[in-house]
DNA sequence: GCTCCTTGGGTTTTT
DNA sequence: CCCAAGGAGC
């Protein structure tokens, strides 16, 4: 895409104040973005004054290595990262403003978030079950805002406001005594920093010249406000997003960011990029009509095909989920047969947990498959064992880890055994891992209990120690694997020999991420606790080269990416759109929630170039439970002319033999 | 008091 | 189908 249309050309030409670009889908944003920041470079702008945010970190990566082709290696000097690693970074090497003296701080997951707040019920001695999920999205979107604990208070709400008003001001104390950030904290944080601070934030503005913002129509008002900081001296901010691929307000987005951007930077231009490069007109027809009869609030805009005619769009209705993976993966498998390559192929749905019988098709078929997403490498429970382990050794302050692994495996520190130690360390004031050190002076222990702290302590010290003198991170692990016995858990604690090998080789490639990080030379506790606040971010699997593979992703997964075949699985009501946000029932849903979802679909519906299945089952088992289906609203919203419908039932040997048999039968009767 | 086993309840998307 | 709370043995 050497030649640019006029508006393309007057975004990446476009030189100080602030910017707009109303990217829709397919237009060559990327190309945008990562043009105008050779241009910039080229006119004399030092790429380490660039910094460039994203939401995730492979568009990060994408752009990074879109441009160093554009302006070569120089281009590593720019700083392109999520929002998320920006703010790490400021706070990293802003440790000592923030009270971090030492730098050794956690970052929590949601899975220790979860941890933090299940802690706090429990000591609030609720009588109620609380759905755990929904309370941190109201803490979440609240510490966005930079509504304070007392402020959540004071407002009226419903029971889940009563509630989170009771957890929110415990939830802020527990991790400041963990020395814990979250997520939103890396964000918040920087914004607090950098309004407490003038020299600090001074400091920051006079490295960045020029700031851009992928995604924008994601970010929510903590993110807001971060660029506003870094922004509003030189003015040379230029966002780039599409008010219509919005869909993470579920996770604190504010559309409002994109839609009111001429409000909150005066004087900005604004560029709508409306020609699409990628679908033909086929399925753009398709994607215009999701799209266009949405109720939200938008940018007006409408994207024209450059690539006209096309192939219609199948629909195909399925009798069950076994069915339609049957389908897509005989129907890629011909068209792979025909010559596509398989990387061009992808298979997206709503969510991870539709992911299973398509997976298996494909690879019954031996057709190659990467599964985007799912549950998260750091996240599968035998890594996170040992990252608790090590993150106690680099954060000892970190309670909510100690508590994952105190007595796992089962080292006779029982309930009652941690009530106690937690109330000897409340009262001495001592983090919870003091007293664990100390446990045979605590009176009321169970001798098994003391056994057992004894144990876990000699290990941690022992590996401390080896720390502490330079030894290579992997071999610390390794040490704790054995010695603590988690190695011999999983083999113990697996359903069967085949779930223990794939534990044991998860454990095996986190191994080999340290043994990376020790072949870079760093040693020592705390570039281990750098090492594991990085992973924290990085929620993706190690694979950089993916290779010649069909993509099966979510929805969410897939934006920025594109493929000449889009399968779209499960297009049924109470998938897309969710039954969450259907449900009246549910803690967190308001009426937007069904416009996100019409616009995640059309996210999917326009990854695809040439060709797009929409595939839904007639029966499909939720929860153990098998129960009809009906096509999705999305569905039975477009007109008839534009897709062709075709049904698909089970054609294993079985049936295919009964319906010859029948026919045979009606055949015999005809004469 | 701790561990194991059973039961029962709950499942979106991701930095 | 997988994790978290409850009840019986050691």
């Amino acid at each position: 895409m050497t030649k640019l249309n006029p508006d393309q050309k007057s975004a990446i030409e476009h030189d100080r104040g602030p910017l707009l670009v109303l990217a829709g889908a397919g237009s060559g944003k990327t190309m945008v973005v990562t043009h105008r920041i050779a241009r910039l470079v080229g006119r004399g702008t030092p790429p380490r004054a660039i910094l460039a945010m994203t939401f995730t970190n492979k568009a990060a990566e994408e752009m990074a290595v879109r441009l160093e082709k554009l302006v070569g290696p120089g281009a590593r000097e720019a700083t392109i990262g999520t929002f998320h690693a920006f703010g790490l970074r400021v706070l990293t090497q802003e440790a000592r403003a923030l009270g971090f003296h030492d730098g050794r701080f956690a970052i929590f997951d949601q899975a220790d978030q979860a941890g933090a707040v299940r802690e706090i019920l429990r000591a609030i001695r609720g009588n109620r079950k609380y759905d755990i999920w929904a309370i941190l999205s109201r803490i979440s979107k609240a510490k966005n805002e930079f509504v304070e604990p007392e402020q959540f208070a004071a407002r009226k709400g419903d029971e889940y406001d009563d509630i989170t008003a009771l957890v929110y001001p415990r939830y802020v104390e527990a991790l400041r005594s963990f020395h814990a950030l979250d997520f939103d904290d890396l964000i918040c944080e920087v914004v607090r920093l950098f309004r407490r601070r003038q020299d600090v934030l001074d400091k920051w503005r006079e490295r960045y010249w020029y700031v851009l913002v992928d995604e924008y129509q994601d970010t929510n008002h903590a993110q807001l406000e971060l660029v506003r900081l870094m922004a509003e001296e030189h003015r040379n901010i230029c966002v780039v997003g599409d008010d219509d691929q919005s869909i993470y307000a579920w996770r604190g987005a504010d559309v409002r960011n994109i839609l009111d951007f001429e409000q909150h930077f005066p004087g900005a231009k604004v560029v709508k990029l409306q020609n699409n490069y990628r679908s033909t007109d086929a399925i753009l027809s398709v994607a215009n009509v999701v799209i266009h009869k949405s109720s939200a609030r938008r940018h007006e805009k409408r994207l024209v095909a450059t690539r006209p005619g096309g192939e219609k769009t199948q629909v195909v209705v399925a009798s069950d989920p076994e069915v339609e993976a049957g389908f897509i993966a005989d129907e890629a498998q011909r068209l792979i047969n025909d010559g596509l390559q398989p990387r061009n192929v992808a298979v997206l749905y709503r969510s991870n947990a539709l992911s299973e019988p398509i997976e298996t098709a494909f690879r019954q078929r031996e057709i190659p498959v990467r599964v985007l997403g799912g549950t998260q490498f750091y996240e599968r429970k035998e890594v996170k064992d040992l990252i608790a382990y090590l993150r106690v050794l680099t954060s000892p302050r970190d309670e909510i880890s100690l508590r994952r692994i105190i007595n796992y495996p089962a080292r006779g520190i029982g309930p009652v055994a941690l009530e106690r130690l937690a109330t000897h360390a409340l009262a001495s004031d001592k983090p919870l891992w003091n007293a664990v050190s100390q446990a045979s002076s605590i009176s009321g222990l169970a001798p098994p209990a003391v056994a057992g702290c004894a144990s876990l302590a000699g290990i941690l010290q022992q590996a401390s120690h080896r720390l502490d003198a330079g030894e290579p991170a992997a071999d610390i692990a390794r040490f704790v694997v054995h010695d603590t016995g988690l190695e011999a858990d999983i083999a113990a604690g697996s359903s069967s020999s085949q779930a223990a090998a794939r534990r044991r080789g998860n454990l095996a490639a986190f191994l080999r991420v340290l043994e990376r990080f020790d072949q870079s030379g760093r040693r020592g506790r705390d570039a281990l606790g750098a090492l594991l606040r990085v992973l924290s971010l990085n929620t993706e699997a190690e694979e950089k080269d993916p290779g010649n593979v069909v993509t099966l992703a979510t929805m969410h997964g897939t934006k920025g990416l594109e493929f000449e075949v889009v399968f779209v699985a499960g297009v049924e009501e109470g998938i897309i759109p969710h039954a969450r946000t259907l449900d009246a029932r549910a803690t967190d849903v308001d009426s937007q929630d069904v416009e996100e979802e019409r616009r995640l679909f059309y996210v999917a519906v326009t990854r695809a170039k040439a060709r797009l299945y929409l595939c839904r089952a007639r029966h499909r088992s939720l929860r153990g439970k098998p129960a009809p289906r009906t096509p999705s609203r999305f569905l039975t919203e477009l007109p008839e002319e534009l897709f062709d419908t075709r049904e698909v039932r089970d054609a294993t040997p079985t049936t295919q033999s009964m319906m010859d048999g029948i026919a045979g039968l009606l055949a015999a009767l005809e004469k």
